[in-house]
This record gives C-alpha cells, sequence and structure tokens, in this order.
DNA sequence: TACTGATGCTACGCTTTTGATAGCGCAACA
DNA sequence: TGTTGCGCTATCAAAAGCGTAGCATCAGTA
C-alpha cells in the first residue's frame, strides 16, 4: 500500500488539506500549516509533485492537480470522522511529542 | 486538524488498515505491517489506544474499538483512490528515502 | 517440577527524519 | 538602486524511527 507511505508522513496530509480551496504560495502554505520548515515542506512538496497530486504553476503558486482534488474529496469522511471524534474523546487530544 | 497529527504518523494508517479484519497479536500486527520495529509499534498503538481507536484485550489481541471501526470506514475512500491512483501514475512511486 | 513456547513490551545504540534559523538567487517594482 | 516577495537551499541540533536482543509473564506439557 504505496499511498500510506506517502501520506503517512508528517504534513503529507495537511499540506493536501490546505490545498483544498485556493493555491498558495511557498510561504503561505508553510504558515497555513503552522509554520512547517521549509526543508521538510520543500521536501513534501517534492514528493506530492513526483506522485502527480501537487503541481506548482508560476503565477499561482501551489495547487492540487485533478487526481489531487480526487485525493482531497476521498479525505473528506476521514474529516467528517475526526470531527465526530474530537468531540466524542475530549481525552485523547493529550499526545506528548 | 489534530486528526492529521495522530495519523500522520508513521505507520498509523497501516496500523489501523491492517486491523480492518480480525483481531490481531502484537507481533502478528508486527510482521503484517513488515516488520515494524516494536519500540515504534508499541508507540503507535499506545497513541491510538489513547485515542480509543485501537483497543487490546488480553484473550484476542489487538483490535479496533467502535470509533476505529468508523475511522476504518472513513479510510474506504482513500483506499479506493489510492488503487486508481496506482494504476494511473507509474512513474509515480519511486519515493527516494 | 522444570521446560518450552507464545505473549506484550522495554533497553540499547545507531540512522533517518524533522526542526529552527539564516540566507541565496531571482524577478517585479519603486 | 534599493526593496520586497518569491521558491528554495545550507547548516546543524533535536526528535523520531529502526534493528536487535532480551525481559517478565503466563499456558501448556512432559
Amino acid at each position: 500500500m504505496a499511498v500510506l507511505d506517502l501520506l503517512g508522513r508528517r504534513w503529507a496530509l495537511g499540506i493536501i488539506w490546505q490545498l483544498r480551496g485556493d493555491r498558495l504560495t511557498f510561504r503561505a502554505l508553510q504558515s497555513a500549516c503552522g509554520g512547517v520548515s521549509p526543508t521538510v515542506l520543500n521536501q513534501r512538496l517534492r514528493e506530492l509533485r513526483e506522485s502527480g497530486v501537487v503541481e506548482l504553476s508560476e503565477r499561482e503558486g501551489y495547487g492540487l492537480t485533478a487526481s489531487g482534488h480526487d485525493l482531497r474529496k476521498a479525505l473528506e469522511p476521514l474529516v467528517a470522522w475526526s470531527k465526530r471524534w474530537a468531540r466524542g474523546a475530549p481525552a485523547s487530544r493529550s499526545l506528548r511529542r
């Protein structure tokens, strides 16, 4: 299941989720993701671009490809679940780092 | 989006996916995930248990909770997407480590 | 009473990944 | 000619992950 390898890296899911609406510049994306280090952001973006999920246009910045939008749609049940989960399990959010 | 933090760690999605059917013992789960080190597996399992997604029964090993099964269902569109993606983008699977 | 095998899990040392910060090269603009 | 914003890289420290070995416990068995 290669997709779990692609998406099971830190920020990968978040990046896709942040790009669900308008296109974002590198720096906008960086701050939207809570200040990821540019090293990792760039690495993730490279992987996602090589996977055909994310694309960069010079004018408008980063955005999802058609395939990426499909992926974002496939993520929606997950987000719906997470909302239910956040409501139902308030003690569970304390993951120490 | 705390769920992306929980699930955006290595093996987290895979563990949930492996538990979709029967319950598995620690070691069975370990080999089902391609030989994850017990250190990481145990840490992920602890996080997932604290989040109420996975549970351990002494008799039958690890399995999903009701919430965990919901999550697994929410993951199905993602798996469907990944199959399409694997078919359509054969050049994309080469993520260097 | 050992002995055997399976369980969940920890300890250790090392590699890889991620993080924080600074800054480069470039282009548009004033 | 400076300034601003862009994508992105360099560097180094910290955190996460990995591989291996092994512990403690319990059930079955001889």
